[in-house]
RNA sequence: GACCCGUUCGUCUAGCGGUUAGGACUCCGCCCUUUCACGGCGGCAACACGGGUUCGAGUCCCGUACGGGUCGCCA
């Protein structure tokens, strides 16, 4: 049997990292065992559709590099993709239990019969659960009144208007997809029988089912889209890596059982399987994903980099294409876990002026001889024909050995001078990126400005 | 409230009857070093609780507690 999964998001605006997750395991899933992946849009309750709803989602998907093999945009033998436009398909179906006498209407709606007994599924992660529907169904919890009600266990599958309900056409299109595995939220399982029920009244053996524990929010509650983290397009903007991203997601409910962290796309792909999934619900921790973030940023290469951090310059209003760009990013992505880091880090090299923190001003100027220090640096450095690094590190250690002085004393001083702070990339490659004259001329100002 | 799933360091997790309970993030030391960071080394820190079963239980069973989910003409 050939592996076919889905991922089947109801356009609400946004991708969220819990439906972003259940994508990447389905992807995961699919590319594992050489199977496909199928993109399918839950529309059908039109009063919940929004405009620009799917089209975050598949930017998302495909910033993510979770492309589908079949879907929107990309067609396929099992379309169309939209549940909106399947109308005829679920009527069909409709007609197949009206035949066997499933289905009744009650008020306009048509209700399907459900089974008074057992019905088990067999999950790949939480095991065997039991229920039977009808017992189950003929109460209902009132929330506001805080208590148990009467209630029709029989399942509404379309309303009075034609429209067709998330259960029945989910069912649907497993059958007619051919969707072999249903990788899915644990908020699924209990419905999940319920799906079982139509599956056997249409004859077809159900798909495998693996419901994947849920994402929490630190403090365990539920992430909404307000919660640091929720959503994909806020990664893009923060500069965020998608391989990154994925990488911890997965980590979030499934293990590769070797204490490896850090993966590759192709090694996520190579070791992940339904065995290594969690049965418990996580915590998202947003700083283990940065760190996750800044090790993929480390492993980058130069080409990928640049073109990653491209947009992050920009916005910085450094030009992605000055040819100092490249030893900047190397000297950035050192101290970096995000893209939207390394601009700050390294943008005194690219502009005139330059912010002196004045923590870092009062801690050098104090010092003794500090006058004697930067004259002296600013003479070695004015020297300096072939402005290299040897030749400006070659500078700078003649001075402090001139003034009797090491070169750790002297580095700070000359490190505030240039670059206004105390932290920072390496001295010499920025002072080198910054040019000669800039340098010189900010070590003259310093010295001005800590005198008066 | 009923039903379902779950419970190992603060967090993510390894463990699948006998381990000094391992790794990772965070935090704290030390080393490297011109600062910061990276890297290296080391440290703090966990089997929810109570009963069983067993020579022996984080590992199996039953309770309790706690957490999450479902109970729609939402998906």
């Amino acid at each position: 049997m050939s592996v076919r999964t889905r991922f089947a998001p109801s356009p609400t605006g946004f991708l969220h990292i819990g439906g972003a997750r259940t994508a990447l395991y389905n992807w995961l899933y699919a590319r594992h065992h050489g199977g496909a992946f199928v993109l399918r849009v839950e529309d059908t309750d039109s009063a919940r559709h929004h405009e620009e709803g799917l089209g975050k989602i598949l930017d998302g998907l495909r910033w993510l590099g979770l492309e589908w093999d079949e879907g929107p945009a990309t067609g396929g033998e099992f379309g169309p993709y939209y549940q909106s436009e399947r109308r005829a398909i679920y009527d069909r179906y409709l007609a197949k239990l009206q035949e066997g006498g499933h289905v009744y209407e009650d008020e306009g709606a048509i209700r399907f019969r459900v089974p008074d007994r057992d019905i088990t599924v067999v999950d790949r992660v939480c095991g065997e659960v039991t229920v039977n529907l009808h017992q189950q169904g003929s109460k209902r919890w009132d929330a506001e009144k805080k208590e148990e009600v009467e209630a029709n266990p029989d399942l509404v599958i379309r309303r009075p208007d034609g429209s067709y309900i998330f259960h029945f056409v989910n069912v649907v299109d497993d059958i007619e997809m051919q969707i072999s595995h249903v990788i899915r939220g644990e908020d699924h399982l209990s419905n999940t029988p319920k799906h079982l029920a139509l599956f056997e009244v249409f004859g077809v053996e159900a798909p495998v089912y693996a419901h994947i524990p849920l994402n929490l929010n630190k403090d365990g509650s539920k992430m909404s889209k307000r919660d640091q983290g929720a959503l994909i397009h806020e990664y893009v903007e923060n500069g965020f890596l998608p391989e990154a991203v994925n990488n911890y997601m997965a980590l979030l409910g499934w293990s590769s059982k070797d204490d490896q962290e850090i993966f590759s796309m192709t090694e996520l792909i190579e070791k992940f399987d339904i065995d290594g999934i969690n049965r418990a619900n996580s915590k998202f921790d947003y700083e283990k994903c940065l760190w996750v973030n800044g090790e993929h940023l480390r492993q980058l290469g130069p080409d990928v980099l640049a073109k990653n951090a491209a947009p992050f310059f920009e916005k910085a209003g450094i030009d992605p294409g000055d040819p100092r760009l490249g030893t900047a990013l190397g000297l950035a992505r050192e101290r970096a876990q995000r893209l939207s880091e390394m601009p700050d880090l390294v943008k005194t090299a690219f502009f005139d002026e330059i912010e002196y923190d004045p923590e870092a001003v009062a801690k050098v100027a104090g010092r003794e001889g500090i006058g004697e220090v930067l004259s002296a640096l600013k003479a070695a450095l004015e020297g300096v024909g072939d402005w290299c690094e040897d030749a400006v590190k070659t500078a700078i250690h003649q001075a402090a050995d001139d003034l009797g002085q090491k070169m750790g004393a002297f580095m700070l001083p000359c490190r505030v001078a240039t670059m206004g702070g105390t932290t920072g990339p390496d001295l010499v490659p920025m002072m080198v990126m910054t040019g000669k004259e800039r340098v010189i001329k900010r070590i003259g100002d310093f010295a001005e400005k800590i005198a008066s």
